[in-house]
Parts: C-alpha cells; sequence; structure tokens
DNA sequence: AGCACGCCGACT
DNA sequence: GTCGGCGTGCTC
C-alpha cells in the first residue's frame, strides 16, 4: 500500500462554511453531487436553513433535483449570485460524517477521479429516504367462495401464526408468488402493515467461542491490545491456511465490542460469506450485517440504516462495504489481503485493501490485515516498521501442511491427448480407493482455450478483442472471455471451408472433467467453476455437499481455492502450474505462488495428511521450488530483490495510462503525443507507449504508458501535470490507473 | 450522469 | 413536410 501520505498533499482543507456577513443575505455552501464533476458546486442556502457539512440536501440540476452532500471547505465562488440557485431541501437522513467526506476526498485525489463517482459509491444506497412501511398479508376475516387448493391451504397455514410480508410468505409455504397474488385478488388475503422486523442482534463478545492454541492467543492478546491501546494502527496477521486467523481476528472484534466500537471486516468475494458468518456465529451467538452488491433494496437500506445509527455493531462486506456511514469504526480487517479481486477496476479504479487502511486511519481505528501469503506491499511495510506483525506459524489441531510434490510434464508424461499424468492418475485412483476425496484444479473455464483448424492452421478469435475464442463445449459454442461475444461452434472451417478440421488446443476444467470420467468412470465428480456456480449460495451448497461426502473428485477453477474448509480432501492435482507465469505480469510469479499455496491449503486439513502433485513443464522455476520447500520468506525475499533495484513496486510507485479509442490511428497518435510530453527528472521514468497486451478490448483500440517514480515522489501531480500539457480529442480515452495491479 | 439542443435521413 | 438518430455541451 502505497503510504497515506501526508493529508496535506490532497485533501482539500477543511475549512467552516462561509458564515454570513453582515450586509451580506445569501449564504453559499459548496454541495458535491454523485456526478463526474471537478468539484463541488455552489447553492445559496435559503433564510431559515441549517446547513453543516456533511449534510444530505436535495438540489436543483438543471432541470431537475439531485441529492447532493454538503461539502467542506469554502464555497468557491467561482458562480455569480445571479446564477446560484438555492437548496431545496435538507434530507431527514444521517449527515455524512466527516472522514467519510475526507476518504472520498482522498480517493479522488489518489486515483485521479471526480470526487463526486466517489461520492456516488457512498450514496449508491436507496436509504437516504425514509423507510416506506413493510408490508404483507394476512388471512381475510371472511373466506370467498372458490376453490381452496393445495397450494392455497400451504399459504393459510403458514400465515395461521401471524402475517407474512409477500416473499417471506411464498418461501414459507413453498408456493410461488403467482398464487398468493390469486389468492389476494380473489379476497383470501388482505394486506396489512408489518412492523420493522427487530434490529441487528448485538454480538456477544463474551459468548463462549472455539478454544484457542497459545499461539493463536499469543496473536489474538497483540490484536486486542491495539484495539484497546486505541488509535491508527496496522497489523499484518499472517499464518498458513488452517493455522486459524479467523478466530484470532474475531477476538479483535470482541475488544471492539467491549469497547462498543463498529468493525468492518473486507473479503475480496461474496462467496467466501457463507463460512465466515458460520464462524462468527459460533462465536459471538448472533450473525453479523452483511453488505454487498447484490442486497435487496429492504434489506440494504434496513442494514445501511442500522450501520449509521450504530445498531450494527460488525460488518462483514465486499468492497463497497468501505462506504457505509459507520459512526464509531474502531477496527478494520481485511481477509486474504493479498488478494487481486479487492482491486476495482471500472469506474473508479481503487485498491480496497489500500483504502480500508485510509479510512483506519482517518477514523483512528485499528488495521488488521490477514493472509497465508501476504502480499509484498505488506510484507515490506512490516520489514520498514510502518506496519505490526503478527504471526501464526503452524497448522491449528495439529493437522500438518500437505506435502507438496511437483510432477515434470517433460518426462511424465500425459497419453496423447490426455493432460493428466500417469503419476497423478495413479494418486488419484489410490486415494479414491481409500475413500478419500481428491481435487483437480485449472484455472481456466470452459472446454479449450485453442481452436485450430488443422487444414489451413486458422485460429479462432474474437472479433473484437485480441484474443482466442474459447470452446465451451456443453453450451456448443466458442466464448470470448473478455468481451462475452460467442458463436456457435461452426461446424467446418470458416477460413479454409475444411469440415471436421477444428481441433481443441490445451484444457479447460470441461475438457478435465471428461478425462476424468473416462479415467475415474466410478468416482462422482463435482465441477465448481464460476459459470456452472451461479448465485452466492451455489458455491455454499457444493462446498456442503463435498463437506458431506456427497462427492469423491473436485475439478474446478479459482473458486475452489477460497478459504474453504473440506475435511475428507487429502489430494490435490494442480493441473498446470505454469497457467499464470506467462505474460511478463510484474506480480506474475508471487500472485501464482499465493494462489497455488491457497490451492494446496485445501488438502489434509483433518487427521489424514494432504498431498499435492503440480504438473509443471518447468520444475527448476522459482515459483515451483518455493511451493515444494514452503519457505515463502525466502520466496518473498527474491522477489524484493528483483523489484527493489528498478523501483518497482513496492519499492516505487507505478501508474497506467491507457489510451482508448475506436480506431488505431486514434489510440497510436494519442498514445505518441502522451509519449512526446512524457514526465522526466530524477526518480521519474516513463516506459511506452506500447499497445496493451489486448490491443483490441471490447473492440476498442488500447495503448499503455507506464509511470514509475521513486517511493518518495507522488505520482499524482505528475500524472496531472502531464495529463493537463495533452489535449485529448474526444474520439479518445485517457484512463488513469494508479497502483495498477492488472496488466491488460 | 442526465437531459437538452441541434442538425441530417426515412416515414405518415 | 415531420419523427428521431445520437454528437456536443452544460449543469452551481
Amino acid at each position: 500500500m502505497p503510504p497515506p501520505r501526508r493529508k496535506r498533499d490532497v485533501v482539500p482543507s477543511a475549512t467552516q462554511v462561509d458564515l454570513p456577513i453582515a450586509g451580506v443575505v445569501s449564504t453559499r455552501v459548496p454541495v458535491l453531487l454523485p456526478y463526474p464533476f471537478d468539484g463541488p458546486f455552489d447553492y445559496r442556502v435559503p433564510v431559515g436553513m441549517q446547513l453543516t457539512p456533511g449534510d444530505l440536501v436535495r438540489v436543483p440540476l438543471n432541470r431537475r433535483e439531485e441529492i447532493g452532500v454538503v461539502w467542506d471547505g469554502a464555497a468557491d465562488g467561482a458562480v455569480g449570485d445571479n446564477r446560484l440557485r438555492p437548496v431545496a431541501a435538507r434530507l431527514d437522513a444521517p449527515p455524512m460524517r466527516q472522514d467519510l467526506r475526507r476518504l472520498i476526498d482522498w480517493i479522488a485525489s489518489y486515483t485521479l477521479s471526480f470526487p463526486g463517482d466517489v461520492l456516488a459509491m457512498a450514496l449508491r444506497v436507496n436509504a437516504l429516504q425514509p423507510e416506506p412501511p413493510l408490508t404483507g398479508w394476512q388471512i381475510a376475516p371472511q373466506a370467498p367462495n372458490g376453490r381452496l387448493t393445495e397450494a392455497r391451504q400451504k399459504v393459510l397455514a403458514a400465515l395461521a401464526d401471524g402475517n407474512l410480508g409477500g416473499a417471506a410468505l411464498a418461501a414459507a409455504s413453498g408456493v410461488s408468488s403467482a398464487v398468493i397474488r390469486g389468492m389476494a385478488d380473489a379476497g383470501w388475503l388482505v394486506p396489512v402493515t408489518i412492523a420493522t422486523p427487530p434490529a441487528f442482534a448485538p454480538p456477544d463478545p463474551d459468548h463462549p467461542g472455539p478454544l484457542l492454541s497459545p499461539a493463536q492467543i499469543a496473536a489474538a492478546t497483540q490484536l486486542c491490545t491495539a484495539v484497546a491501546t486505541g488509535g491508527f494502527s496496522v497489523t499484518l496477521l499472517e499464518g498458513v491456511t488452517g493455522s486459524g486467523k479467523t478466530e484470532v481476528y474475531m477476538e479483535a472484534i470482541a475488544a471492539a465490542l467491549r469497547l462498543g466500537r463498529q468493525t468492518l471486516v473486507l473479503l475480496p468475494e461474496i462467496a467466501l460469506s457463507a463460512q465466515f458468518l458460520a464462524r462468527f456465529t459460533a462465536r459471538f451467538g448472533v450473525a453479523p450485517a452483511v453488505w454487498h452488491s447484490n442486497l435487496s433494496p429492504r434489506l440494504r437500506r434496513r442494514t445501511w440504516r442500522a450501520v449509521a445509527a450504530g445498531a450494527a455493531m460488525v460488518v462483514v462486506g465486499a468492497r463497497s462495504a468501505l462506504f457505509l456511514p459507520f459512526p464509531d469504526l474502531g477496527l478494520v480487517v481485511v481477509d486474504e489481503e493479498h488478494e487481486t479481486a479487492f482491486k476495482q477496476e471500472d469506474g473508479v479504479v481503487y485498491h480496497a485493501r489500500d483504502m480500508a487502511i485510509v479510512r483506519a486511519r482517518l477514523c483512528a481505528a485499528v488495521a488488521v490485515l490477514v493472509s497465508a501469503t501476504p502480499s509484498l506491499e505488506s510484507l515490506t511495510n512490516v520489514e520498514a516498521g510502518r506496519y505490526a506483525h503478527a504471526h501464526l506459524p503452524d497448522r491449528h489441531g495439529g493437522a500438518t501442511m500437505p506435502g507438496i510434490a511437483l510432477v515434470d510434464l517433460r518426462s511424465d508424461m500425459p497419453e496423447r491427448g490426455h493432460f493428466l499424468a500417469p503419476i497423478l492418475v495413479a494418486e488419484i485412483n489410490a486415494t479414491l480407493a481409500r475413500g478419500e476425496q481428491a481435487m483437480l484444479f485449472l484455472n481456466r473455464r470452459g472446454y479449450a482455450p485453442l481452436t485450430l483448424c488443422r487444414a489451413c492452421g486458422h485460429r479462432m478469435q474474437c472479433p473484437n478483442c485480441t484474443a482466442w475464442l474459447v470452446e465451451h463445449r456443453a453450451r456448443k459454442l466458442l466464448q470470448c472471455h473478455h468481451c462475452g461475444h460467442n458463436v456457435p461452434i461452426p461446424p467446418a472451417c470458416p477460413e479454409c471451408g475444411a469440415g471436421h478440421s477444428l481441433t481443441p488446443v490445451g484444457p479447460g476444467v470441461e475438457r478435465i472433467t471428461e478425462e476424468a470420467a473416462a479415467t475415474f468412470p466410478d468416482a462422482r465428480v463435482l465441477v465448481m467453476a464460476s459459470d456452472t456456480l451461479i448465485g452466492p449460495d451455489a458455491a455454499a451448497e457444493a462446498a456442503a455437499r463435498i463437506e458431506a461426502r456427497e462427492v469423491d473428485l473436485i475439478i474446478g477453477t479459482q473458486i475452489v481455492a477460497k478459504g474453504w474448509h473440506f475435511p475428507h480432501l487429502t489430494l490435490v492435482g494442480v493441473v498446470d502450474a505454469d497457467l499464470g507465469l506467462g505474460g511478463g505480469d510484474l506480480r506474475a510469479a508471487e500472485r501464482t505462488v499465493q494462489l497455488l499455496h491457497q490451492v494446496a491449503g485445501r488438502a489434509g486439513r483433518a487427521d489424514a495428511p494432504g498431498r499435492v502433485l503440480l504438473q509443471t513443464f518447468s520444475p527448476e522455476h522459482k515459483v515451483m521450488q518455493a511451493l515444494l520447500s514452503g519457505d515463502f520468506s525466502r520466496f518473498m525475499q527474491s522477489e524484493a530483490a528483483e523489484r527493489r533495484p528498478g523501483n518497482w513496486p513496492p519499492f516505487g510507485r507505478l501508474a497506467a495510462l491507457i489510451v482508448s479509442a475506436d480506431s488505431a490511428d486514434a489510440a497510436d497518435r494519442a498514445a505518441s503525443e502522451l509519449g512526446r510530453a512524457a514526465p522526466f527528472g530524477d526518480g521519474i521514468t516513463v516506459l511506452g507507449p506500447a499497445p496493451a497486451p489486448l490491443s483490441i478490448l471490447r473492440g476498442r483500440h488500447c495503448r499503455r504508458l507506464l509511470l514509475k517514480t521513486r517511493r518518495d515522489i507522488a505520482v499524482q501531480p505528475v500524472l496531472r501535470t502531464w495529463l493537463a500539457a495533452v489535449p485529448i480529442r474526444r474520439d479518445v480515452r485517457v484512463d488513469v490507473d494508479v497502483d495498477p495491479v492488472s496488466f491488460l
């Protein structure tokens, strides 16, 4: 994380709103609106209205009314009194607190986004108007004429104990909403207003939780002391998979609860929340509040309000939870802190882990970063003394880390047209014979990543992107994984017309599943991929089936790596351990180690020891050697040694300019103009312009420039000067990505 | 982002 | 002759 720099760099000074000067009738206030304007707009405060920064207001904008927030600083006076329009109303909603306002300004400034675009993320909640009453159904006092079908009887039975809302009633009685609507129309049911459900129950810090090992207690004590001491601090909680990190930071949450302060737990994706919820409930007796983008509008509103009122003490959420209106945030936990999913890539481009630390600093809260394989960024911050370090050396409950072995695909070749080496096949057979579970990991969806014509060599390519089309055999189509473009699998080569000449090249999980079905005919196989598990519950359901031993062989992509607890899984086979290493990405090696370590960690968590086989063409590669030895700190030291001399992150700063246009020519022209105006000086380097790895993406031609600076030089002022000096035509877009993690 | 204004093609 | 395409510009 780029350390929070002196806030003078970026945060506008917070001065009082202009006070009415004697003789001046109107007062103006700056109001930030959730739109991409350069800054807040000035409005006139009507006589008798009291406004302070943070107040939510309705203001006229053009010919409509919008909701905005009274902002800090003096009104800028850029617009004359004659053009000033009055604030329409102050909303009856909790005002936005100063720390959140400063976070918004900080993120806007850091990422070179419009503050209004950042504000939009905090206001994208329909919670600003009072909650409309919840309506439900109750049995009509007089039964009407008409048939009482079985479905209708079930509805009446569900309502016998009281009234219920529409969706809850449908769920409780197991009928569709059409039945309920029909009963209402026929006069069986009458609408009623239901009392608002009770607020979020407070978690009990003294609820008896699981017993902790001495190492866990030591780490927990360290975190609790930080929470009890108060003030901003960051601690990296590091421990191998299965070492019980979650239980440790639960104690920090307990400490915050005892102080009456709120906690935010950030997870890289919602799919992980199911098992977090179970463990949280085991520790505190109740579930925490949950926040993600798929919440129903009503729950969203209730949760937002409960957070603002201080009634929801603990919130677990995805990136967007960073913008919730906590009145007293005491602790921020970022679990799986190394995950790149924390980086938001569209709209405002920000890294939720880094911004969580900024928010913690602004709230004088404690931040805890949690990982089995911390990012080099966080490790470097520990080394430099900016972060404290808590370490859990062993797996909890005596379980040992799985034994890892490499399968050299150059010597131990799979059969022709197959992808599993004989050794791996034998190990899977032995595992299944013992009645244990095995897993095959391949981080690639579909059947085959490339379709090639054997007659003419033609490769099936996406018309909108510089990418091959991936075959999805079950759905009988070829699909681009970048833009979603898809076509039915053609019967003949579209180039030369040869029939039956198109051949799949390379494996995806679908193809591995086919091979597994042929190789292990008696195994019950389950595929876990983002396109086979739709919705947040599907993954948890699959995990439950695995835990219940309804499955022998799990085949999956990235999704299987995520913190699942599979007690009967003892063998993991990585089909292509080299997969993430191509492409010249700064962090390719680091990411591959993190991902494969996490996958390996799925094996052997209970009493049975686990075993992991990595299929690779380069067993001597430092990534394979690191996984083999389990010595990550040495691996990370070698990563550091590679990045330090060139001032590569985290030893220097990086920002990408992504130039895109409908025509290659326009993109090239703008990119080379930016290149000619590139900043220079001691500690400043510009690389490029170069075509982006996906030089055509979604039909747009992309070029990249990379600004690299020494760590003591902030990239933002350099970028601002640079961009201001180059006029950009309207048909060209220039996007800024500060601290890029993706190099596409 | 909305939402207008504005200037060129196919329809009652 | 109008309806309407979305290019361009503005919003305190």
